[in-house]
DNA sequence: CCTTTTGCCTGACTAAAGTCAGATAAAAGA
DNA sequence: TCTTTTATCTGACTTTAGTCAGGCAAAAGG
């Protein structure tokens, strides 16, 4: 429990030190925002509906407000002609949002500050300390998005498990040199993958699926890995390693020994990934006709 | 005009990105701030008065707050029986305010609420990532804070050139060899620093003095650069190059043709500074005591 | 000692932001 | 077809955040 980095009280302080100093250089910026003379919830809400559009529902869900205040916001924006609204040709009962000629140029000048203020935040710098600065925000950006991935145990009938799946599919067809048929494929059966006799998660990163990982309960200690795969936009922050993690731990808990997957020889990364994880290449333990590698690990004292 | 970097879209669109992103991230913080069923004001506040007490006059403005307002908040802290308020014993006008027993147990709930969100934002990490997300951070501190500095024209009879100056004196005096006399320095006088005869600079950072330099006009298109300092807090930001670039081009400005300056063998970064700024050293071109090295450089064609 | 200045407070406002309980109409489901 | 759900709107509120004009007392300056 005790992790060391994570009760160290200075790393702590790092990162509320951190928190702070950006919310006030940004918290300047969102008055640069009110600078239009525009209540900031209008400003953010005609920003949002951006030059394309966009349904209220899509609003309401993206800036998280309350449906009567949304409501509200728009009727003002609408009388000061800045927006007009109408019906979704799809659905009568959505509404679709339009920036009028006002709004657009409200929506230029709003965009024209944005930009105002990025620049200024650059131009007092030197450019190789912008270039450090544009690689510092990369960086944080990446990691935020790592730590924001979460891994949750799902129903392998349910829509994400079939969407990770077609995802997953449509990776092998493209990179295996023999394409890749579903129907040869020995694949784990959703059954299989029920709790207690196996476990589907699936890595989020803001509700949407981006990466899987199954574990299937053999007989007599042994456990199968099937299923990984994360999406090419979620690749590099390590949720591979986390889903790994997850279904070793979860193997542990089910009282598993070993571990044993097969993989091809083109999903290179993957076998990367079980070697730095201490899986051992094992002969054929099964007839895959798309695995050209096996491998297993011997789980041993749980470490959580 | 043109920056190439500072227009190119691509880099304006970076810096949006991260601040939404970081916004984003810290916005849910904020919501956990008001997780403790106080308005995010009194959460401010309260966290702001600290384990120690603090002055209102402190408090008002460390948050830019409205001397009515706070008095209201504070008044409200007070009828929730979480602070108390006295006089201060020094200055019977000021008021101090103190954390009542109950505002302590806020205070560290506030705190550990705070502590917790950084951890959570770390623990999903492996250690590596930690560890680059913790260096990232605090680059992209130092770089907003270099990016936060301004260079203005001061009064040199004003108590800021005062301040910059004592500052200065006492690092020649830590700092060189056989220490330091004012007495038996060749200041330039403040006299010589008021335009358009000179002009003296200060660097500011969060209002506060970080640096200065000062440009004295010569005759003939002779100009001398004096005074030139940076606090040890601020050093590593590329203050000094700044404060150099404006005193250039404050001398272009002024007809400048040649600007010279004398510095002490051991402050070395100045005399890199110089260096790098195509700065050649020269006889001596005044007999001044602590002066080891004398440098000049002939400003060509203006740039901006 | 008298005038200013400083620090804080009060009263009287306003605007922004947000909540909540229905009402209404379209679409989906049984 | 009838019910239920979904998407939006309206009206009636509250809370938060903030401004501004004085007012009073302590301290500082002359």
């Amino acid at each position: 429990m005790d992790d060391g980095t994570l009760s160290d009280d200075d790393t702590l302080s790092r990162v509320r030190r951190f928190n702070r100093t950006v919310t006030r250089r940004i918290g300047a910026l969102g008055e640069d925002y009110l600078g239009t003379g525009r209540p900031l919830g209008e400003a953010r809400l005609l920003f949002e509906i951006g030059k394309d559009g966009a349904t209220v529902r899509d609003l309401r869900e993206r800036l998280a407000l309350d449906s009567g205040y949304l409501s509200r916001m728009l009727r003002a924006l609408e009388a000061q002609k800045l927006i007009t609204t109408g019906r979704d040709p799809d659905d009568g009962r959505v509404r679709r949002v339009t920036l009028a000629a006002r709004g657009k140029r409200a929506w230029a000048m709003l965009d024209r500050r944005s930009k105002d203020m990025a620049a200024s935040l650059l131009e007092p710098l030197s450019p190789a300390q912008r270039e450090r600065l544009l690689a510092a925000m990369t960086e944080i950006e990446r990691l935020f998005r790592a730590s924001a991935v979460t891994i949750e145990v799902v129903d392998p009938f349910g829509q994400e498990s079939e969407d990770c799946l077609r995802a997953y599919y449509t990776e092998l067809q493209e990179r295996f040199d023999e394409g890749f048929d579903p129907q040869s494929y020995l694949a784990a059966r959703p059954d299989d993958l029920v709790p207690p006799s196996g476990w589907l998660l699936v890595a989020r990163l803001d509700g949407v699926p981006i990466g899987c990982g199954a574990l299937k309960i053999g007989g007599s200690g042994y456990g199968e890995i099937k299923r990984m795969w994360v999406a090419k936009s979620a690749r590099g922050i390590g949720v591979a390693q986390r889903l790994l993690d997850a279904l070793e731990k979860q193997a542990r808990q089910a009282g598993v020994q070993v571990v044993q997957l097969d993989t091809n020889r083109k999903l290179v990364e993957a076998r990367g990934l079980y070697a730095r994880n201490g899986y051992r290449e094992i002969p054929a333990y099964n007839t895959n006709p798309y695995a050209d590698h096996w491998f297993e690990k011997r789980l041993t004292g749980s470490d959580t």
